[in-house]
DNA sequence: TCGCTACTGCAAGCACCTGGCGATAATTAG
DNA sequence: CTAATTATCGCCAGGTGCTTGCAGTAGCGA
């Protein structure tokens, strides 16, 4: 494991739980200037195939990438873009209905739910 | 109402329940060639003000559009890509849930559920 | 029919992401 | 400890989906 994706991972351990491509590729470049944007998306898909980190195409800017972790989905405000987590028991009724009703087997970790959230729902 | 604008009705009209612009550029360059890829999108930006039709970001593959359609959202695919429309009322527990814990408004027309659809789910 | 506005085609451009290639760093074998 | 073998990296070109500026054109009202 070489720099770049040692880095990676500190950031990702760090601080903050959502970050787009870009995100990532800004706080590298703060940390360590110089690592091109390919080996940012590789590492992302290296990470991804060890099941380290999970990504979530949101639909609303770019997709964002997060530690692995079981059992929550995502609320993703469609004004702001802000990431809300949520157990995904959330889904429970959906998940159920969409395999009795139409052998749908509902993806809950990739399933960004669009909305707004409440400071976007007011402000308007 | 010119040219292209009517012809991108009429197909929305005729046939197929969702369209990717790029299901759509083709269909448009069958009936009456010469359509540049631009107008496609402008005239779906267009219809979208007008709220004659609506697209969703499915995340896997690109952006789809239909006609306006109140009460369904839609599951799609992420191994075939295909689109079921559903009641959004398989909705109801999420939205509500959503609403009272997180204060999240739920955007069920603009939310496509990924997951797998019964063919895929058995042909692995 | 004239003139205005809305619509269109073209071409350039942007955001996000992928892939090839040679160089370099890490790991393993000897 | 050094050489061979991978894994990873940086660079850069390219692809896809979509947007925008601009000049020309078609449709519509007066």
């Amino acid at each position: 494991m070489t720099g770049p994706t040692r880095l990676v991972l500190e950031i990702l351990f760090d601080g903050e739980r959502h970050f787009s491509a870009d995100d990532l590729f800004e706080e590298l470049d703060r940390r360590s200037p110089g690592i091109s944007q390919s080996t940012v998306y590789r590492v992302l898909q290296r990470l991804g195939q060890l099941q380290i980190i999970e990504h979530v195409h949101s639909g609303v800017g770019s997709t964002f990438y997060h530690l692995r972790q079981h059992n929550h989905a995502h609320l993703v405000c469609t004004d702001c873009g802000s990431i809300t987590d949520v157990p995904d028991t959330i889904f429970e009724q959906l998940t159920q209905t969409a395999q009795t009703d139409y052998s749908f087997t509902v993806q809950t970790h990739h399933a960004a739910i669009l909305g707004r959230c409440a400071n976007c729902a007011t402000s308007s």
